[in-house]
DNA sequence: ATGACCAACTGTATCGTTGCAGTTTTTTCG
DNA sequence: CGAAAAAACTGCAACGATACAGTTGGTCAT
């Protein structure tokens, strides 16, 4: 391979790369009598990728024609079509990214946006297969987008809307007002969400039915005769905080169960601190006999706090937990699992901000996961 | 906000959007007399996002100067290029990718090249939250591109390549003769690899030391009087499969102690398959009373195939896991675990290519991490 | 004074693509 | 048969940035 290296003729100093030693691929070789004779020698790309010039040369025909033919244009003949096809695929012709992008203005990305919060027990990894494995099938590029929590949630969003970065965008940890949201919804930005808002706006969303997780995981608790439960819930300030506090309050009643308040951590803590704040819960003098767990790796630091205090799970308490993954299952058979499946996340979407960027109403684009618990 | 929504003149039919019917950021308003008055009403984008032209316009200077005076060219005068950088950062200017894109071909992109066999576990969070914190101070964007394990590895990588989608890529699970590294070798292509190759060729490379990690290992089982030791290995064809077990086999010789052949499964099978195969072994005639495991997520398995034939963990037999989290620590204390920080193996390799972009040579851009294990 | 030289700045062409406004050819029809 | 219309194709300009080859105006030595 490689082969034929032949220098191009005289300007052929206009191999850039700014800072860079090696030149890797985009050499822009460039030649061609620019003003001499319109019909000859009409420059070619040397080794370089084909370009939409490539192939009006190869079919005679000019570079508009073959622009418009690949896009199906109604105004180019089908035998043309045809051929300009042929001819394309025959050389491997795709469309320069850059070229599109700056003349349209669509950059065939898709950011997702997320925090660095959410590495905790890796819900990063599935939501980006899910969402790579729609993208796969189209043009589209995944471009991830982190923001640390610390900083400004709004940031990357902020970028990504002023700097044109991409054709859509996809973001988590929704809050029931969210700036980011009302900030794309206003400059009628496609995107879609992990997790619902409430600001009486439709837009795109996933979420994972947490209401309906914390009431199955109440009656799981209540079927095995537990009276007095608690709940490891989401940070107050995200939308499914209230979600699966509501599944879990409206259960409380209906089973006719008591609450002991757990409200000094989040599953957003460290493992550490949740540990530490349900050890001293565990000491106190209001003891729960269930508790409900909103999420995997907070479930890890509740069981430690649980077999520090010398208890046993299944016999002196239950615990109900989300989890991302079955690890628990296969560690803590005794400890009630329900799966959320973050890589389904990722694929519902990805089908979203699409489908949105294609045009379709937000209200068709709303859907909602749960239910199908796997129970251990 | 919003404000002053002037329309340009005439000419402001230039909206593009293909098939989207929303709009979004880059609308491409465009105007200004293009021939008249060579002096005069220069186009300014209306509401666009500002371009050299708009600072040529303000600053009263050409938008070759800007560009020139924004690079720090040496032609330019001090005071001028004062004045343009203030302006520039007054405006807020960020210069455009495609454009600079489509003329110089650098992208200002590193493609993360990934196996959604990796998934497990999640290997993939850390590594891009490692990644992204490096990219994060310079004006590289993260595109992830994942392959799916039954297609070619090295499908991705030529994509790369031929379409020019990044100025550089990282790679994981290398092999001893990897074609990709090959590839881009020879086109002289930067990038970087999680883990070794052994071709004679030297390439920027961060590598976790598992010759080291299965050394320690096994003395950790021998200080314990382990003596009839295992290895749940990675794939054969993977580079550091001969690491690990180099190091396995070197410690079993210097401590003088037995194997026990455990080749039916690797680290890449299912969880299932690998409790399986190890059920079947502690149930057969040679029993290991040491087990080394290459995967936190593996070990999972192994534990499960333990407990499963009634044996416990830390008294009938010790088990050393390379984990990349704690998980196994807060769970299962008794396995002995050593951390492999995945998120400092993305930090490394981000570091990498960028030095390699950089043209620095790649001999300087090779780490080796591990040592600073985390017993338990 | 006059040419050489330098510093500071600018115009033009170009990357690949596409919208727009033609142009050429063929067909249709009064 | 000639004009209008349709079909098929094409050139130009522009998106934003940059390499290159100037241009301008001034300083200095001869």
């Amino acid at each position: 391979m490689e082969g034929q290296a032949s220098m191009d003729e005289k300007t052929k100093t206009d191999g850039v790369r700014p800072t860079a030693t090696q030149s890797g691929a985009p050499s822009n070789a460039q030649s061609g009598l620019q003003t001499g004779n319109p019909q000859a020698a009409p420059h070619l790309p040397g080794n370089d990728r084909p370009t939409l010039k490539t192939i009006a040369y190869m079919t005679g025909l000019g570079i508009t024609t073959v622009s418009r033919a690949l896009k199906d244009a109604p105004d180019i003949g089908a035998d043309t079509k045809e051929r300009v096809r042929l001819v394309a695929r025959q050389v491997g012709y795709q469309p320069n990214r850059a070229g599109v992008r700056l003349r349209t203005g669509k950059t065939n990305v898709i950011s997702l946006v997320l925090s660095l919060e959410e590495e905790i027990m890796g819900l990063t990894s599935p939501i980006v297969v899910g969402i790579s494995e729609v993208l796969a099938a189209t043009p589209y590029h995944l471009v991830v987008t982190p923001y640390s929590p610390s900083r400004d949630a709004l940031a990357p969003v902020r970028y990504v809307l002023d700097t044109g970065a991409a054709d859509g965008v996809i973001i988590s940890r929704t809050e029931p007002k969210d700036a980011r949201v009302a900030l794309m919804l206003e400059r009628n930005f496609p995107f879609a969400t992990h997790g619902r808002t409430d600001m009486g706006l439709a837009h795109p969303y996933h979420d994972y039915d947490n209401e309906g997780f914390a009431y199955a995981a109440v009656r799981a608790l209540v079927e095995r005769g537990r009276r007095r439960l608690t709940l490891l819930q989401p940070p107050r300030h995200l939308t499914f905080h209230r979600h699966m506090r509501n599944g879990f309050d409206r259960a409380v009643r209906d089973f006719g169960v008591e609450t002991i308040p757990f409200d000094t951590v989040d599953i957003d803590h460290s493992l550490i601190d949740i540990r530490t704040a349900f050890e001293s819960l565990l000491r106190g003098g209001a003891v729960p006999d269930g508790i409900v767990s909103g999420s995997g790796a907070g479930t890890i630091a509740l069981i430690a706090a649980i077999e520090a205090t010398g208890r046993k799970i299944g016999t002196d308490l239950d615990v109900v937990s989300k989890v991302p993954s079955d690890f628990l299952g296969w560690l803590r058979p005794e400890v009630i699992t329900m799966k959320e499946d973050i890589r389904h996340a990722g694929h519902e979407l990805a089908k979203a901000v699409l489908a949105r960027i294609a045009g379709r109403p937000p209200e068709e684009l709303q859907s909602l996961s749960g239910l199908d618990k796997a129970k251990t």
